[in-house]
DNA sequence: CGGGTCAAGGCGTATG
DNA sequence: CATACGCCTTGACCCG
C-alpha cells in the first residue's frame, strides 16, 4: 500500500516515508465501511509494492507527475490550518483501475471472497474495491440512461410505458443530482453541450 | 477560476 | 442487528 499524506502533490520518498499511520478513512457509521478492512500499514511499516506500480502510476490521465510514486489507496488526510482533518481521495494506479475494469467487465458484482482476493492482489482494501464497484455500477447506469434518452430524442423506439416511467424518473433524479453540471441542463431539444463518454 | 472526474461520505433500504 | 447495495452528494484534485 502506498499511502501518502496531503498535499498529494508531494511525491518525495522522504515525504512518504515520514508519514505516520492514520486512522481509517472510512470510520463511518454506515454500512459502507463496516468491513473494517482498512489496514494500509498492517504488515509493514513502509509502503509495499510502490516501485512496481510507479510506472503504471505515471498515467492516470496525466494527473500526476511522471516521477510520481504510486498514490494508490492514498487514503490519507492531513490537517488543515483550522485543525480539521482534510478529507482524502485515493488515486488508484492505472494498473489497479485496469484490473478493476477487467473484473467489472466480467462481473458487475463480487462475492466477499472474490472481493478479498482482488483487494489483496491489487493491494487495496476490500472497502475500496467494494466502493469502486458501487461507483462503477452507478456510473454505468447513468451512462446507459443518458444514452437511452439521447436515442429516444432522436426518434428511436420508445420503451414500454412502465419502464419508461421508471427510467424517466431516474433520469430526472440524475438531472437533479447534477444541478451544478450545466451540460445536463441544455435539455430542451436535447442540445446537450458536452456529454463526453 | 470554472468545470470535469472520481473516491469517499451519507442516508435509506433490502436481506439473512 | 450487521452488512451490502443504490442513489446521490461532497470534496480533492486536475486541466484548459
Amino acid at each position: 500500500m502506498c499511502a501518502s499524506v496531503k498535499p498529494l502533490k508531494s511525491f518525495l520518498i522522504e515525504d512518504i516515508l515520514s508519514m505516520t499511520p492514520r486512522t481509517a478513512p472510512d470510520q463511518r457509521g454506515d454500512g459502507h465501511s463496516r468491513a473494517g478492512t482498512w489496514a494500509p500499514w498492517s504488515d509493514s511499516a513502509t509502503p509495499r509494492g510502490c516501485a512496481e506500480e510507479a510506472a503504471a502510476a505515471k498515467d492516470l490521465k496525466g494527473r500526476f507527475s511522471p516521477s510520481a510514486l504510486d498514490l494508490s489507496s492514498v487514503a490519507a488526510a492531513n490537517v488543515d490550518s483550522a485543525g480539521k482533518q482534510k478529507r482524502s481521495r485515493a488515486a488508484f494506479t492505472h494498473l489497479q483501475v485496469l484490473e478493476l475494469e477487467k473484473k467489472f467487465s466480467a462481473q458487475k458484482y463480487l462475492s466477499a471472497p472474490e472481493r478479498a482476493r482482488l483487494a489483496s492482489s491489487l493491494r487495496l482494501t476490500e472497502t475500496q474495491v467494494k466502493i469502486w464497484f458501487q461507483n462503477r455500477r452507478y456510473k454505468t447506469k447513468r451512462k446507459q440512461l443518458v444514452k437511452e434518452v439521447l436515442h429516444r430524442s432522436q426518434g428511436l423506439p420508445a420503451l414500454p410505458p412502465q419502464e419508461d416511467l421508471i427510467r424517466t424518473s431516474f433520469f430526472f433524479a440524475t438531472m437533479r443530482s447534477h444541478e451544478y453540471r450545466p451540460h445536463f441542463y441544455t435539455l430542451p431539444g436535447l442540445a446537450w453541450k458536452s456529454i463526453v463518454w
